[in-house]
DNA sequence: TCTGCCACAAAGATGCGACCTTTGAAACCC
DNA sequence: GGGTTTCAAAGGTCGCATCTTTGTGGCAGA
């Protein structure tokens, strides 16, 4: 990330305007127009664009020009695109769909997660609930994220599914994004640390209904967190 | 398709390759070698190589080259990417993972469809849960093929959860690959066009827990007909 | 001989400007 | 008025020049 090159900066500031709905869908760019903005050769606005292009943020037509797209066609799992809606506005209209798959993903993900994590794999699990209930007693909510992350993290991986796994970056979005809109409590609830332990608990007795089972109580607890913002 | 352009046959190129494992991990490309092998221009080769980088395929390294990243960086939801590995080795076992997600996905995005369906989309299930009974029971499979992903499309988009409808085209894929691999009866089962009866039922009587029911029955059996294949 | 610093060169990153190709749309003809 | 032709706008491709980063090998000192 350290040397991001010249082309990246363009990009995030158009992927930004057109996930944010300042440029709305059948808004039209040209080449030249991204040029002259950011003072860019046509090389970088090339690439640029071809990467707006397969974000699926809009379609290049000879004699038009690029051609802002409707929301339905964005490729909406990918990490920046989340990125960006997260922090524009309807990030909650996000972070609640987010939350749905999660909820559709993770109980099933605990439950591989209990029939194929490795000896390393639940004890990492143990170790890191473990550690969440630490931090979630002290309060230590940066700490805390991140933990939680990594919990879910390792056990998507766990699961050897590599579709379960390519969601993590999604998860961490979705936990990074509650705790930045204030839906965490100061401290995180007794019955969050629980089913987390009871989780870590489950896979290692190797018992994928009780995981899920044990998921599904998480899941459903931040469905309701997020409810109550209606 | 039609007017592709040329940067598209070199990334279809190098893609397969990647995904098909012919450049494995950690292979080394630049953009030299692009150029000469497909004789286009420098411009052309920079563009599909930072498509490849989007996708997770590879990483551009000064001094060094193109490098190929291991499987598990790759973005396994684009498109391309599973269009990729469903024709080349390993594809069933991108066919077990994709599954694996659609049994956890579709499900609950069956009881939100109860939930949040048209009366339109209403109608166009049961119509098209109708007309899958026909076309199956006569044995025209590619009809029944085009019905069936219309079935799952009209179903997750019904769901108003935008991350269930991108999943639209993962089940498309999952489905023609199905058909194409030769796991599907000549004639679907009586009880998989019941149970997609039932899916549609339970929409229009507006029940979540029995459209769940009853989409896990859908998936239950599409995995059993997977696992058989060990 | 081993270690560390430095210069060189390889390969990507960026920039430019010319020319090609497609295609929307206006001008024109029947 | 409708179909056809012409034109120009905008992306697509090209080739080359220059800049920047960085792996590597060589040289010098301990």
């Amino acid at each position: 990330m350290a040397v991001e090159v010249l082309h990246s900066g363009v990009l995030e500031a158009i992927g930004a305007e057109i996930t944010g709905g300042v440029l709305p869908a059948g808004a039209v760019l040209t080449l030249e127009q991204i040029q002259q903005r950011f003072g860019v050769s046509r090389t970088v606005a090339r690439e640029t664009m071809r990467s707006l292009e397969q974000l699926g943020l809009l379609t290049s037509r000879r004699r038009v020009g690029l051609v802002v797209r409707p929301s339905s066609d964005w490729m909406v799992f990918d990490p920046r695109v989340i990125r960006w809606r997260l922090a524009g506005p309807g990030r909650l209209g996000q972070l609640r769909s987010l939350t749905e798959l999660r909820a559709a993903v993770e109980p099933v993900a605990a439950a591989a997660a209990a029939r194929h994590a490795s000896p390393d794999e639940v004890d990492a699990l143990l170790a890191v609930s473990a550690r969440m209930r630490e931090l979630g007693e002290a309060g230590r909510l940066e700490e805390f994220l991140a933990a939680d992350v990594e919990f879910h993290a390792l056990l998507l991986r766990a699961g050897r599914n590599e579709m379960f796994a390519a969601l993590t970056g999604v998860v961490a979005e979705v936990l990074a994004g509650r705790t930045r809109h204030g839906l965490m409590p100061s401290r995180p609830r007794a019955e969050a640390l629980d089913a987390h332990d009871a989780v870590a608990a489950a896979v290692r007795s190797r018992d994928p209904e009780a995981a899920e089972r044990a998921m599904t109580v998480i899941t459903t607890e931040i469905r309701a967190a997020l409810g109550d913002l209606h």
